[in-house]
DNA sequence: CCTGGCACG
DNA sequence: CGTGACAGG
């Protein structure tokens, strides 16, 4: 940083599917049916300063995997050398660290790498924090033994804030963690607060909730079934912000329709752009004046998520 | 049947690997190592007619397919298109009844097909046997209940002589079942003999046993140790020999060594043809004067077993 | 549908 | 190393 302004968003991990929806479908009962239009979303070309002019100096990226390796083998590796962000959080890297690709393990360019993986069920979650510049501390869980168990957070601390990495347990097939995940809201909501005591902080990663209608495709068909639109999910959402924090990709763009970050693998629903905004940024206030920009990369492949990037001048 | 002349083996399900062995290697110690040459086998132009000038005319191949829908994905039916045989006999095909692969359930030209599956354990074991013509009567198993859960055998019976294809069960890494495959090699013998009563037979298939040193490629190492190479699987394979049948591929081929059937997918095995003869077709004495040939398609590629083919003037 | 584990070979 | 079933999403 300082940085040159970049073209376009370009997928470079892998090429996305060229075959678009059929143009028109005609029905089982024999009625021709109107051809359905994809819903996109076109994420704007980068804004490289804040609303008062100052130069973005910091590039956070933020990707839940799916599964490092499989992710590696797909060439995610290719398109995050290009986006080049000082601070590459991952979510469910679904790896024990001695088995990390090597790949992943050599690069030069983010000398200081920080792993948190699950105790018992080996390729079960999972995150990481990689960095260009030294954290002072970095700290993995939340300091709560039966949350910390599954690798889902990971804390660095630098000079004027932290980030926070994390991969918010999902409420699971009918719901049966939902009442895990509410307690963990709850403790996860404390610690972001007890952070924030002391320096404003940024959280990355999959909150795995979409927090309003706005934020997938199909809320009504989704409302109190899915894990992840429950509005028990929600109102944790709502609680965080509520404690001084700040979504920033909603904060920006208050009204933008169809931005998510996940698809489900089934049904071509990426292609169908039929999808979930569950991977956010959430800022402390104090740093709303740094806020330059939160990037969807809906085009990226590697992975049922994209990867977001925030910018912020530090 | 009868049939043309094939040019030469071809191997048209998927490329064989196209890079050999290095010509040349470098000990660590710095001692410059002599190239090893794989010791190939090149199987011989088809003999289409027996001793005393008789045209073959009935063609069996078998094929332990590790997997049957992961073998049709690497289109190995066209490999069987080409063959032709007017009996298919498969091994391992993995795969329970309803979850077959339309490729294989629609062949025309086997209109008449059957499968043995694993009772308990799904996608394990099983075979199928395909035949142009309709068989006089076909049986599962081996009629000892014991034996005949696992989806390992299948008789077809005809006017002249019956088709057994099996799947010999493997005796376990450090031989946890050996116990077991001496038991079945018994009441599989018993069975066999009982058939042979009544009419000469031909039995294809996964034996699971490399019956002499020419049959592996290193013998010394793998000796009473590896499933497969122990003195009672050899032993029980012998005593079937002894019962008035006859291993056809060395009875034609007394002296060939190399041709093997399996190469384990570790160590990149095959490219090296660090492999096994474990599939075999044995007949009754009667049908010797009716024998052309026995082929292995040692270049054939869609599993780790390679397929063989009998060649018969019936 | 796609990732990981594990059993089996 | 590669197949399958299974859990998890």
């Amino acid at each position: 940083m300082p940085r040159r302004a970049k073209k376009e968003q370009e997928a470079t991990a892998v090429e996305a599917p060229s075959d678009d929806e059929p143009k028109a479908k005609r029905g089982k009962k024999g009625g021709a049916k109107p051809a359905e239009e994809p819903a996109l979303y076109k994420d704007p070309q980068d804004k490289l300063e804040t609303a008062d002019g100052k130069p973005a100096t910091l590039k956070i990226t933020s990707w839940n995997v799916d599964g490092i390796r499989a992710w590696v083998k797909k060439n995610a590796l290719e398109w995050v050398r290009e986006e080049d962000p000082d601070v590459l959080c991952l979510q469910e890297t679904k790896c024990a660290e001695k088995s990390l690709p090597a790949e992943v393990l050599d690069m030069p360019e983010f000398p200081h790498k920080f792993w948190a993986c699950s105790d018992d069920k080996e390729g079960y979650s999972g995150v990481a924090l990689l960095s260009k510049k030294k954290p002072i501390n970095v700290t993995i869980g939340i300091g709560v033994e039966e949350h910390d168990k599954e690798g889902r957070v990971i804390t660095a601390e630098f000079d004027d804030f932290f980030v926070v990495a994390a991969y918010v347990p999902n409420s699971g097939r009918g719901l049966v963690r939902l009442d895990y995940r509410e307690t963990w809201d709850i403790a996860f909501r404390t610690f972001l607060k007890e952070l924030q005591d002391r320096k404003p902080l940024v959280l990355c990663g999959d909150l795995n909730v979409a927090h309003q209608e706005i934020d997938l495709k199909n809320p009504k068909t989704n409302k109190n079934k899915t894990p992840g639109f429950t509005q028990r999910e929600r109102d944790g959402f709502t609680e965080l912000l509520k404690a001084g924090f700040v979504d920033s990709f909603r904060h920006l763009y208050p009204e933008v329709p169809y931005a998510y970050t996940f698809w489900t693998y089934m049904m071509n629903a990426r292609a169908k752009n039929v999808g979930w905004r569950l991977d956010y940024f959430v800022l402390s206030e104090a740093l709303l004046p740094k806020l330059c920009d939160n990037k969807v990369r809906s085009k990226v492949m590697g992975s049922d998520h994209c990867p977001i990037t925030l910018l912020l001048a530090m």
